[in-house]
DNA sequence: TTAAAATCATACTAAACCGATAGGAATTTA
DNA sequence: TAAATTCCTATCGGTTTAGTATGATTTTAA
Protein backbone atom coordinates (compact mmCIF):
# COMPACT_ATOMS: atom_id res chain seq x y z
CA UNK A 1 0.00 0.00 0.00
CA UNK A 2 1.13 3.68 -0.01
CA UNK A 3 2.41 3.40 -3.50
CA UNK A 4 5.09 6.06 -3.52
CA UNK A 5 4.07 8.18 -7.01
CA UNK A 6 6.83 7.93 -8.76
CA UNK A 7 7.04 11.81 -9.13
CA UNK A 8 8.28 11.74 -5.32
CA UNK A 9 10.86 8.94 -6.22
CA UNK A 10 12.59 10.71 -9.19
CA UNK A 11 12.86 13.55 -6.87
CA UNK A 12 14.55 12.05 -4.62
CA UNK A 13 16.80 10.36 -7.65
CA UNK A 14 17.84 13.85 -8.75
CA UNK A 15 18.67 15.47 -5.70
CA UNK A 16 20.67 12.39 -4.58
CA UNK A 17 22.50 13.40 -8.14
CA UNK A 18 22.98 16.85 -7.12
CA UNK A 19 24.25 15.87 -3.82
CA UNK A 20 26.85 14.12 -5.50
CA UNK A 21 27.47 16.01 -8.52
CA UNK A 22 27.14 19.26 -7.01
CA UNK A 23 25.46 21.06 -9.92
CA UNK A 24 23.73 19.46 -13.39
CA UNK A 25 21.40 20.60 -16.03
CA UNK A 26 18.36 18.63 -16.21
CA UNK A 27 19.08 17.07 -19.17
CA UNK A 28 22.28 15.68 -17.43
CA UNK A 29 19.92 14.53 -14.73
CA UNK A 30 17.75 12.76 -16.87
CA UNK A 31 20.32 11.16 -18.65
CA UNK A 32 22.36 9.74 -15.55
CA UNK A 33 18.72 8.79 -13.64
CA UNK A 34 16.63 7.61 -16.68
CA UNK A 35 14.23 9.87 -16.21
CA UNK A 36 11.69 11.66 -18.83
CA UNK A 37 13.78 15.03 -19.62
CA UNK A 38 10.85 17.21 -19.52
CA UNK A 39 8.81 14.97 -16.76
CA UNK A 40 12.06 16.27 -14.73
CA UNK A 41 11.73 19.63 -15.63
CA UNK A 42 8.67 19.96 -13.91
CA UNK A 43 10.01 17.68 -11.57
CA UNK A 44 12.87 20.11 -10.87
CA UNK A 45 10.38 23.32 -11.24
CA UNK A 46 8.78 22.30 -7.83
CA UNK A 47 12.15 21.63 -5.86
CA UNK A 48 12.92 24.96 -6.45
CA UNK A 49 9.54 26.56 -5.70
CA UNK A 50 9.76 24.74 -2.33
CA UNK A 51 13.76 26.08 -1.53
CA UNK A 52 15.85 22.97 -1.90
CA UNK A 53 16.78 23.54 -5.15
CA UNK A 54 18.22 26.79 -7.11
CA UNK A 55 19.00 27.35 -10.89
CA UNK A 56 21.15 29.16 -13.29
CA UNK A 57 19.49 29.90 -16.05
CA UNK A 58 21.22 29.79 -19.77
CA UNK A 59 24.09 28.51 -21.38
CA UNK A 60 25.73 26.29 -18.71
CA UNK A 61 23.29 26.63 -16.31
CA UNK A 62 21.23 23.69 -14.05
CA UNK A 63 20.40 22.83 -10.67
CA UNK A 64 22.18 23.25 -7.48
CA UNK A 65 21.24 22.02 -3.96
CA UNK A 66 20.56 25.13 -1.67
CA UNK A 67 22.04 23.56 1.14
CA UNK A 68 23.80 20.87 3.08
CA UNK A 69 22.29 17.95 2.17
CA UNK A 70 22.36 16.59 5.94
CA UNK A 71 20.38 19.21 6.96
CA UNK A 72 17.34 18.49 4.35
CA UNK A 73 15.10 16.02 6.36
CA UNK A 74 13.62 13.64 3.37
CA UNK A 75 10.48 14.93 5.21
CA UNK A 76 10.87 18.19 3.24
CA UNK A 77 11.45 16.50 0.22
CA UNK A 78 8.51 14.77 0.44
CA UNK A 79 6.42 17.78 1.54
CA UNK A 80 7.60 19.41 -1.26
CA UNK A 81 6.31 16.98 -3.98
CA UNK A 82 2.68 15.66 -2.21
CA UNK A 83 1.76 18.64 -0.59
CA UNK A 84 1.66 17.92 3.59
CA UNK A 85 1.64 14.52 4.62
CA UNK A 86 -2.19 13.38 5.29
CA UNK A 87 -2.81 10.36 5.52
CA UNK A 88 -6.59 10.48 6.08
CA UNK A 89 -9.31 13.06 5.91
CA UNK A 90 -10.10 13.45 9.17
CA UNK A 91 -6.51 13.58 10.73
CA UNK A 92 -6.70 17.45 10.25
CA UNK A 93 -8.40 19.12 12.26
CA UNK A 94 -11.92 20.26 12.56
CA UNK A 95 -12.66 16.88 11.05
CA UNK A 96 -15.94 16.36 10.74
CA UNK A 97 -16.40 12.83 10.96
CA UNK A 98 -19.27 11.00 9.62
CA UNK A 99 -18.53 7.30 11.41
CA UNK A 100 -21.08 6.05 13.74
CA UNK A 101 -18.06 4.91 15.69
CA UNK A 102 -17.14 8.72 16.08
CA UNK A 103 -14.27 7.72 14.56
CA UNK A 104 -12.25 5.45 16.70
CA UNK A 105 -9.83 5.23 13.74
CA UNK A 106 -8.83 8.22 13.89
CA UNK A 107 -5.56 7.67 16.79
CA UNK A 108 -4.74 5.10 14.74
CA UNK A 109 -4.09 7.13 11.87
CA UNK A 110 -2.74 9.49 13.98
CA UNK A 111 0.06 7.08 15.55
CA UNK A 112 0.58 6.08 11.90
CA UNK A 113 1.04 9.52 10.46
CA UNK A 114 3.75 10.47 13.68
CA UNK A 115 5.05 6.89 12.84
CA UNK A 116 5.91 8.19 9.40
CA UNK A 117 7.01 11.55 10.10
CA UNK A 118 9.49 10.47 12.59
CA UNK A 119 11.05 8.43 10.04
CA UNK A 120 10.99 10.85 7.72
CA UNK A 121 11.98 13.29 9.43
CA UNK A 122 15.48 11.57 10.82
CA UNK A 123 16.55 10.81 7.49
CA UNK A 124 18.44 12.94 5.34
CA UNK A 125 18.97 13.16 2.04
CA UNK A 126 22.64 13.43 3.18
CA UNK A 127 22.37 10.04 4.02
CA UNK A 128 20.47 8.23 1.34
CA UNK A 129 23.19 9.86 -1.05
CA UNK A 130 26.02 8.22 1.01
CA UNK A 131 28.19 10.65 1.17
CA UNK A 132 30.49 11.71 3.66
CA UNK A 133 29.38 13.95 6.01
CA UNK A 134 32.23 16.16 5.82
CA UNK A 135 33.05 16.56 2.21
CA UNK A 136 29.01 16.92 0.83
CA UNK A 137 28.93 20.72 1.28
CA UNK A 138 27.88 21.60 -2.11
CA UNK A 139 25.55 24.17 -2.02
CA UNK A 140 27.26 27.10 -1.56
CA UNK A 141 27.89 27.04 -5.17
CA UNK A 142 31.56 27.70 -6.96
CA UNK A 143 32.87 24.58 -5.82
CA UNK A 144 35.85 23.52 -7.79
CA UNK A 145 34.33 21.20 -10.20
CA UNK A 146 37.58 19.32 -9.85
CA UNK A 147 37.61 18.57 -7.00
CA UNK A 148 34.26 16.78 -7.24
CA UNK A 149 34.15 13.03 -7.06
CA UNK A 150 32.14 11.55 -9.42
CA UNK A 151 32.77 8.37 -7.89
CA UNK A 152 30.05 6.18 -9.70
CA UNK B 1 1.18 12.23 1.03
CA UNK B 2 0.63 8.35 0.81
CA UNK B 3 -3.14 9.30 1.10
CA UNK B 4 -4.96 5.77 2.45
CA UNK B 5 -7.97 4.95 0.07
CA UNK B 6 -11.38 5.55 0.96
CA UNK B 7 -11.20 1.85 0.21
CA UNK B 8 -9.21 0.74 3.28
CA UNK B 9 -10.89 2.96 5.85
CA UNK B 10 -14.13 1.58 4.99
CA UNK B 11 -12.71 -1.53 5.59
CA UNK B 12 -11.47 -0.37 8.85
CA UNK B 13 -14.56 1.00 10.12
CA UNK B 14 -16.66 -1.82 8.92
CA UNK B 15 -14.54 -4.02 11.07
CA UNK B 16 -14.65 -1.79 13.93
CA UNK B 17 -18.61 -2.01 13.58
CA UNK B 18 -18.24 -5.70 13.36
CA UNK B 19 -16.03 -5.91 16.63
CA UNK B 20 -18.74 -3.99 18.57
CA UNK B 21 -22.17 -5.51 17.04
CA UNK B 22 -20.71 -9.17 16.77
CA UNK B 23 -22.72 -9.17 13.17
CA UNK B 24 -24.12 -7.27 10.96
CA UNK B 25 -25.61 -7.22 7.40
CA UNK B 26 -23.39 -5.45 4.57
CA UNK B 27 -26.87 -3.15 4.82
CA UNK B 28 -26.72 -2.39 8.57
CA UNK B 29 -23.14 -1.05 8.15
CA UNK B 30 -23.37 1.10 5.62
CA UNK B 31 -25.62 2.87 7.51
CA UNK B 32 -24.65 3.18 10.58
CA UNK B 33 -21.09 4.65 8.93
CA UNK B 34 -22.64 6.26 6.25
CA UNK B 35 -20.92 4.02 3.70
CA UNK B 36 -22.62 3.33 -0.11
CA UNK B 37 -23.91 0.13 0.33
CA UNK B 38 -23.30 -1.45 -2.83
CA UNK B 39 -19.33 -0.15 -2.44
CA UNK B 40 -19.36 -1.56 1.17
CA UNK B 41 -20.61 -5.07 -0.56
CA UNK B 42 -17.95 -5.05 -2.85
CA UNK B 43 -14.96 -4.64 0.66
CA UNK B 44 -16.50 -6.90 2.42
CA UNK B 45 -16.61 -9.71 -0.36
CA UNK B 46 -12.27 -8.33 0.00
CA UNK B 47 -12.06 -8.95 3.78
CA UNK B 48 -14.14 -12.50 3.34
CA UNK B 49 -11.62 -13.62 0.48
CA UNK B 50 -8.93 -12.51 3.02
CA UNK B 51 -10.27 -14.59 5.72
CA UNK B 52 -11.13 -12.03 7.85
CA UNK B 53 -15.13 -12.00 7.84
CA UNK B 54 -17.16 -15.05 6.97
CA UNK B 55 -20.83 -13.99 5.86
CA UNK B 56 -24.06 -15.82 6.06
CA UNK B 57 -26.71 -15.71 3.00
CA UNK B 58 -30.10 -15.39 2.77
CA UNK B 59 -32.45 -13.65 4.94
CA UNK B 60 -31.30 -12.78 8.46
CA UNK B 61 -27.48 -13.16 7.34
CA UNK B 62 -24.58 -10.99 7.28
CA UNK B 63 -20.81 -10.91 8.31
CA UNK B 64 -19.17 -11.51 11.81
CA UNK B 65 -15.22 -11.99 12.45
CA UNK B 66 -13.61 -14.96 12.03
CA UNK B 67 -10.95 -14.25 15.00
CA UNK B 68 -10.64 -12.46 18.13
CA UNK B 69 -9.94 -8.87 17.24
CA UNK B 70 -7.30 -8.81 19.19
CA UNK B 71 -5.22 -11.38 17.28
CA UNK B 72 -5.97 -9.43 14.13
CA UNK B 73 -3.24 -7.32 13.27
CA UNK B 74 -3.98 -4.43 11.27
CA UNK B 75 -1.47 -4.98 9.05
CA UNK B 76 -3.38 -8.01 8.11
CA UNK B 77 -6.47 -5.55 7.41
CA UNK B 78 -4.51 -3.33 5.12
CA UNK B 79 -2.88 -5.95 3.41
CA UNK B 80 -6.81 -7.83 2.54
CA UNK B 81 -7.63 -4.54 0.82
CA UNK B 82 -4.42 -3.42 -0.46
CA UNK B 83 -2.31 -6.02 -1.41
CA UNK B 84 1.33 -6.72 -0.20
CA UNK B 85 2.71 -3.17 0.87
CA UNK B 86 5.47 -2.26 -1.64
CA UNK B 87 5.77 1.23 -1.53
CA UNK B 88 8.15 1.16 -4.03
CA UNK B 89 8.91 -1.00 -7.18
CA UNK B 90 12.55 -1.79 -6.46
CA UNK B 91 11.90 -2.62 -2.78
CA UNK B 92 10.91 -6.05 -4.48
CA UNK B 93 13.29 -8.65 -5.07
CA UNK B 94 15.13 -8.80 -8.50
CA UNK B 95 14.60 -4.94 -8.82
CA UNK B 96 16.19 -4.08 -12.03
CA UNK B 97 17.24 -0.82 -11.38
CA UNK B 98 17.80 2.18 -13.83
CA UNK B 99 18.95 4.98 -11.48
CA UNK B 100 22.59 5.37 -12.16
CA UNK B 101 23.18 5.52 -8.21
CA UNK B 102 22.74 2.09 -8.13
CA UNK B 103 19.37 2.72 -6.56
CA UNK B 104 20.96 4.19 -3.38
CA UNK B 105 17.56 5.28 -2.30
CA UNK B 106 16.52 1.96 -1.90
CA UNK B 107 17.50 1.51 1.70
CA UNK B 108 15.92 4.45 2.08
CA UNK B 109 12.43 2.96 1.16
CA UNK B 110 13.01 -0.15 2.99
CA UNK B 111 13.48 1.43 6.15
CA UNK B 112 10.34 3.19 5.42
CA UNK B 113 8.52 -0.26 5.34
CA UNK B 114 10.12 -1.51 7.87
CA UNK B 115 8.91 1.08 10.13
CA UNK B 116 4.83 1.15 8.79
CA UNK B 117 5.56 -2.32 8.58
CA UNK B 118 6.23 -2.65 12.73
CA UNK B 119 3.68 -0.45 13.38
CA UNK B 120 0.53 -1.78 11.34
CA UNK B 121 2.13 -5.10 13.69
CA UNK B 122 1.35 -3.45 16.62
CA UNK B 123 -2.04 -2.37 16.63
CA UNK B 124 -4.55 -4.97 16.52
CA UNK B 125 -8.34 -4.25 14.94
CA UNK B 126 -9.10 -5.09 19.00
CA UNK B 127 -7.53 -1.91 20.15
CA UNK B 128 -8.85 0.29 17.71
CA UNK B 129 -12.66 -0.71 18.46
CA UNK B 130 -11.29 0.25 21.99
CA UNK B 131 -13.22 -2.59 23.28
CA UNK B 132 -12.55 -4.34 26.50
CA UNK B 133 -10.48 -7.49 25.54
CA UNK B 134 -11.85 -9.99 27.75
CA UNK B 135 -15.25 -9.76 26.04
CA UNK B 136 -15.10 -9.22 22.32
CA UNK B 137 -14.54 -12.60 21.30
CA UNK B 138 -17.43 -13.45 18.58
CA UNK B 139 -15.06 -15.50 16.42
CA UNK B 140 -16.15 -18.84 17.20
CA UNK B 141 -17.94 -19.26 14.03
CA UNK B 142 -21.25 -20.92 16.00
CA UNK B 143 -22.65 -18.33 17.96
CA UNK B 144 -26.06 -18.87 17.91
CA UNK B 145 -28.05 -17.06 15.52
CA UNK B 146 -30.71 -15.90 17.99
CA UNK B 147 -28.34 -14.85 20.24
CA UNK B 148 -26.93 -12.81 17.97
CA UNK B 149 -28.02 -9.03 18.47
CA UNK B 150 -28.17 -6.96 15.48
CA UNK B 151 -28.65 -4.30 17.47
CA UNK B 152 -29.85 -1.65 14.82
C1' DT C 1 26.18 39.16 -32.75
C1' DT C 2 24.51 35.02 -33.12
C1' DA C 3 23.62 30.25 -32.19
C1' DA C 4 23.39 26.86 -28.87
C1' DA C 5 22.08 25.40 -24.39
C1' DA C 6 19.65 25.86 -20.80
C1' DT C 7 15.47 27.24 -17.64
C1' DC C 8 10.72 28.54 -17.64
C1' DA C 9 5.71 28.43 -18.86
C1' DT C 10 1.58 26.41 -20.49
C1' DA C 11 -1.32 23.26 -22.42
C1' DC C 12 -2.50 18.81 -23.79
C1' DT C 13 -3.04 13.59 -23.70
C1' DA C 14 -3.51 8.70 -22.82
C1' DA C 15 -3.96 5.54 -19.34
C1' DA C 16 -4.81 4.09 -14.76
C1' DC C 17 -7.18 4.41 -10.60
C1' DC C 18 -11.01 5.39 -7.58
C1' DG C 19 -15.33 5.75 -5.59
C1' DA C 20 -19.63 4.67 -6.77
C1' DT C 21 -23.63 2.83 -9.29
C1' DA C 22 -26.60 -0.74 -11.93
C1' DG C 23 -28.90 -4.78 -12.48
C1' DG C 24 -29.58 -8.70 -11.40
C1' DA C 25 -28.75 -14.08 -9.77
C1' DA C 26 -28.52 -17.13 -5.90
C1' DT C 27 -29.62 -18.24 -1.25
C1' DT C 28 -31.98 -18.47 3.03
C1' DT C 29 -35.50 -17.64 6.37
C1' DA C 30 -40.00 -16.18 8.17
C1' DT D 1 -43.64 -17.58 -1.54
C1' DA D 2 -41.96 -13.09 -0.50
C1' DA D 3 -38.54 -10.50 1.61
C1' DA D 4 -33.91 -9.90 2.91
C1' DT D 5 -29.73 -10.86 2.20
C1' DT D 6 -25.07 -12.23 -0.05
C1' DC D 7 -22.93 -12.73 -4.43
C1' DC D 8 -21.52 -11.63 -9.31
C1' DT D 9 -20.26 -8.69 -13.15
C1' DA D 10 -20.27 -4.71 -15.67
C1' DT D 11 -20.15 0.13 -16.25
C1' DC D 12 -19.28 5.02 -15.32
C1' DG D 13 -17.58 9.75 -14.41
C1' DG D 14 -14.00 12.08 -12.19
C1' DT D 15 -9.40 12.62 -10.81
C1' DT D 16 -4.72 11.71 -10.82
C1' DT D 17 -0.56 10.41 -13.04
C1' DA D 18 3.20 10.10 -16.07
C1' DG D 19 4.51 11.91 -19.98
C1' DT D 20 4.52 14.85 -24.35
C1' DA D 21 4.37 19.20 -27.16
C1' DT D 22 5.43 23.69 -28.15
C1' DG D 23 7.61 27.49 -27.57
C1' DA D 24 9.29 31.78 -24.99
C1' DT D 25 13.12 33.54 -22.25
C1' DT D 26 17.68 33.79 -20.65
C1' DT D 27 22.60 33.22 -20.77
C1' DT D 28 27.01 31.90 -22.42
C1' DA D 29 30.44 30.86 -25.77
C1' DA D 30 32.20 31.07 -30.16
Amino acid sequence: MFQVPTKTQYAIRALVHLVRHSAASAGAIAEAEHISPKYLEGILAQLKAAGLVVSDRGRMGGYRLTRNPFTIPMLDVVKAMEGEVRLVECVGEGGACFAASGCLPRKFWLGLKQTVDTYLTSVSLGDIAEVDSSEGIPSVADRPASQTQIKE
